[in-house]
DNA sequence: GATGAATGAGGCTTCATTCAT
DNA sequence: TATGAATGAAGCCTCATTCAT
């Protein structure tokens, strides 16, 4: 008798709609028409799914964190490694070539951090997923000190380095690149996990790495 | 007969008021009455002294680096230092006790940031800003090869490194302060350098460190 | 094979929300959402079962004019009455303790009256209501004359001036009831009935009065 | 140096622009914009000189009451008088021939009534000047108890039910006039008045009256 | 230099109403 | 009957910018 709802597809299209505009234009100038636009809905349909702007952010911001995770989950989850492949495999995933492989949401992680200065649910969440980050490479980081390959006193601060030198290369990737010399960004990180963790870490040889 | 102009004191006022109101607004929440209120000035006056609300943002920015050029040349450039202890002036400058003590200073770094991706007016001049800081980072690290206490076969890369490092914890202390345990961002990013460097680097032990 | 129309009730339904919500938000602030949730349905139905918002106002307006004369008829009709003591059931009926009782009633009649002075099906029915009432009272009166216990010329207007005055405590109790002193408005309401119809009034015992 | 301020006449204007439309629209039919278009002015002026709507009709309330205030200064305060000459003066001053001068006004007092039945803000303007109408009748009646040409226990009741009275020939004059014999309003009124107060009133003999 | 009125565009949001299911 | 998605118009309000004084 009744319609099925559809809701979630246009949730996901109308976040969808919001990263595209947003990376362009910053989250204010993400206008609602345009975010509608861009998913090729009508303005008044994107309030009909979303109270308001806000939410759409949150929303977007779900849907970033969730599609990252899947991707880690991927490179380092499945296969049976060593502590420092794990390690390797973490900083890959972030500042490997396949990381730039999508500027848009790169832009709109930063942009969001922005946004996350003063809009505390936004905050919330951006840190959640921070620290979901963290604690990933934090049960790394633990195990391998476990096993005598890693030695540190703090793999909470160890692992806060890391992505915070993560988080750092992508600002400058993604507003001053030319401050980076080209492919330097995983080689470096990797030394300074290096002299974090004591222990060897090899780059990957997949391929052309930035 | 003409008064003295006070165009630079009016100038400089209203950058500052833009980082006040910007601090907590964001950019484009910062209405340029807002910015005149912080100023104690009348939105007329704001438009007399800047063609346009970008050009306030230029404005603050080019304050905020001038600020803190200022500040990294007091603990620096003045003594005479080691190799060792001009890295550890650098990264101390950024992440030791005192950097906390301005966070309008850093939430508008943040933000900033995020208007680069889009102005790129913004951009060149926060590139500018960041390639400075590197370029300075890197001449020490230059002369710290040359002298064979630092081992690097790119010295850009490595000061690079460290900036990213940098910036990625004011992101995460900006934003996200519960990821990183206290006390630990100096430490560690001294160890990560040491890791790219090949040196010992200690912690300067002039008081209480995050 | 076609389920039993529900027209009556659900209609009856929709204008008792758009009582409830009116209440509250007046008639414009009164959404068809609104409407639709304070009965307990959804907004596509609300439009099956009314042509358009104007629409229910009329069976809000006639449900609750329906009520009130149920209601006077109660008090008035059913027993054998002196024309005095008919008056003072009818003035009791609307300035005495129970006309108090709902509240939401009195708020929707009130913004009614608003939306009369530009919506002329709205002012067709409220003055159909007010003449309705105002005849009721008059009948009493112009027998109360034929039987010599009142004098009055012209029975129209003692009906109306009663009813202006019971109109005017309506909107007095309702928005600022401050201003009449606790317990007064029966009282003096017959008081000027009094001099209206020169003839005694008694002010029913049954009770407290407000 | 500055432009000399013309915000005094500008909200007057605006509030004026607001009485007009509404009258006609009501309160949430009185578009920003069309009172904007009523008085002359673009929208975005209207906001520059009012925070929002609901200023501006407290604004408008302002002016109604201060208008009706010294309209009434001018028929009562003036002249000696006797104390029914001044009740009968402050019937008339409502009742009379010249109070149908202004429909926009009565139509506005209604419709505020309903404002204020949900703006606390507006109930609270509204009942201070329904009281200080009262307050001004109850002078009256209490002189006239005083010097034994009344007679009622309660000068507050008494007042309040005369301005009850006038208040329900408001509303049923603008919304609802075929229900009141032409002429008999006042006449009416002042009988009631009689009936409460124990004394002739008699009616002014001007001219016309309704 | 300085003020504050004025403009016009545009943004977010609400909503009555329609319609496919 | 009933649902809930969809539309399009409009409303309130904010704001960067301009301009007369």
């Amino acid at each position: 008798m009744s319609r099925p709802s559809n809701t979630d597809e246009r949730r996901a299209q109308i976040a969808s709609g919001l990263i595209t505009v947003m990376a362009k234009h910053g989250y204010d100038g993400a206008s609602v028409s345009a975010i509608a636009k861009a998913a090729a809905l009508t303005p008044g349909l994107v309030h009909y799914h979303f109270k308001n702007k806000q939410e759409i952010l949150r929303a977007a911001l779900a849907a970033l964190v969730a599609r990252h995770e899947r991707r880690l989950d991927e490179q380092i989850g499945a296969s049976v490694q060593t502590p420092q492949q794990k390690v390797v495999a973490f900083v890959d995933a972030h500042l490997g070539l396949g990381a730039s492989a999508d500027p848009e949401a790169l832009a709109c992680w930063i942009l969001i951090s922005g946004e996350a200065l003063r809009q505390p649910a936004i905050q919330a969440e951006f840190t959640a997923a921070v620290a979901a980050l963290t604690g990933r490479l934090e049960s790394i980081i633990a195990a391998g000190c476990d096993s005598w390959v890693f030695r540190h006193p703090d793999p909470p601060a160890a692992a806060a380095a890391i992505v915070a030198a993560i988080q750092g290369y992508f600002v400058l990737a993604a507003v001053s690149p030319t401050v980076i010399p080209r492919g330097t960004a995983l080689q470096s990180t990797l030394q300074m996990a290096e002299g974090l963790l004591g222990a060897r870490l090899e780059v990957p040889t997949t391929g052309a790495r930035r």
